[in-house]
DNA sequence: TTGATTCGGAAACGGTCATTCTCTAAAGCG
DNA sequence: CGCTTTAGAGAATGACCGTTTCCGAATCAA
């Protein structure tokens, strides 16, 4: 049995690689999320990371392969950033407002028009192996299941209307974050979606609203 | 619609065309639907018009055109088809309603899985030329203006809280349609957007309103 | 009929795609 | 220093892409 590497860490064998994969990825990142997985070839590949195709062959085993790591790194650099987003609100509601927020601010200007390489690739889903589409259905399904909690945990604090079903709601507010994406590639100001956003919100408030019946 | 040629107009010269012309491209907008501009290559073109590429070549004058005319196709069927949905309904309200749920059953089931194609080319956007690019960013601003007069309508006839901004509930429920269409290409049922519809409407509602207590 | 015109279908075309190959460069090890 | 191993660059490869060409078939006008 081999011992895991020790803490100061030998370097692998033969030639280190001279770049830097999460800098690649980062570039690969964008040219998926702008022309998507068909529309992205490997020449533009190889333009927006610097690398030959020879290069990326050494690293990944095909362009599928890019994709995935792409996609993966995208879905955790995206999770972090939306846990930060939430973090600092106190209540269920606030979570919920500051996750929608964070929404409307990517989807807005220029990093709008990249778009999300979640929301692109589920629209692509249907060309995807099953690898590929159970990573996309399974970043929506998390998406959604986040938004279904802060919503419980809103209804359990008081800030979210007791009265609301919390799967609608969930179903609802993933479907506005999904059309933000798909809105924000033909550009949108902030503004405009944060305006959406307050309007989504209403549904959700535990005023003293009473419906017709 | 076809019009029926009027006595005095010659029938076009040459061996007239063996096949219809709208039922080709229905057959096309699958495709397009399915796998985005990009992911649809010429043999898959063929494969669901029946046609040979020389055909297809006389009939267009490349893969773009047919696109084109595909597009035109449906947003013509599809805006028959929101017409017919919201006819029925006498308020404001009302018409946004059955407007949302018409997309609510597009969006389900095995219809749902084929897409938008509106929604996908949005996506693909940054990938297509100017002409391609207007015709669906008209197609988007068409469904938002449509939902800003139906709730200026419903705040109107008192139906929609006048207290709302309809432009921002606009953008708000045009989200939420963009936002089915892409969770709908992933499977969902027909209930479950039938529920996130209906809480999304909450936030139209108007406030004061007798309650049965 | 004949000629003009257009369609349908198959094969052929150049280009680009993703991928592989080849050869050289850069590292650790003994 | 060789030896081994892996990275890098770019040319080569085969497949498929969108497109064009070619020719026989179908129609109308004369």
């Amino acid at each position: 049995m081999q011992m895991p590497r020790p803490q100061n860490a030998r370097r692998a064998p033969g030639r280190p690689r001279a770049f830097d994969l999460d800098t690649a990825l980062d570039g690969a990142l964008v040219v998926f999320r702008q022309r998507g997985y068909h529309g992205a070839s490997l020449s533009d590949l190889c333009g927006a990371t610097g690398l030959t195709p020879g290069s990326i062959y050494k690293a990944f085993s095909g362009k599928r392969a890019v994709f995935l790591a792409a996609f993966e790194r995208y879905r955790a650099v995206r999770d972090a950033e939306i846990r930060a987003a939430i973090e600092p609100a106190e209540t269920g509601f606030g979570k919920v407002e500051a996750l929608l927020r964070s929404y409307a601010d990517i989807s807005a200007g220029r990093e709008g028009r990249f778009g999300c390489l979640v929301t692109g690739s589920a629209v692509e889903i249907s060309t995807f192996d099953a690898e590929m589409a159970d990573g996309v259905g399974a970043a929506i399904d998390r998406i959604e299941r986040l938004l279904g909690s802060l919503i419980r945990e809103g209804m359990a604090d008081g800030t979210i209307d007791s009265s609301v079903d919390p799967d609608a709601a969930a179903l609802h507010l993933l479907s506005v974050l999904q059309g933000f994406r798909v809105i924000g590639k033909l550009g949108r100001s902030r503004d405009a979606f944060l305006a959406a956003v307050d309007h989504a919100l209403i549904a959700l408030r535990p005023e003293t609203r009473t419906h017709p019946s």
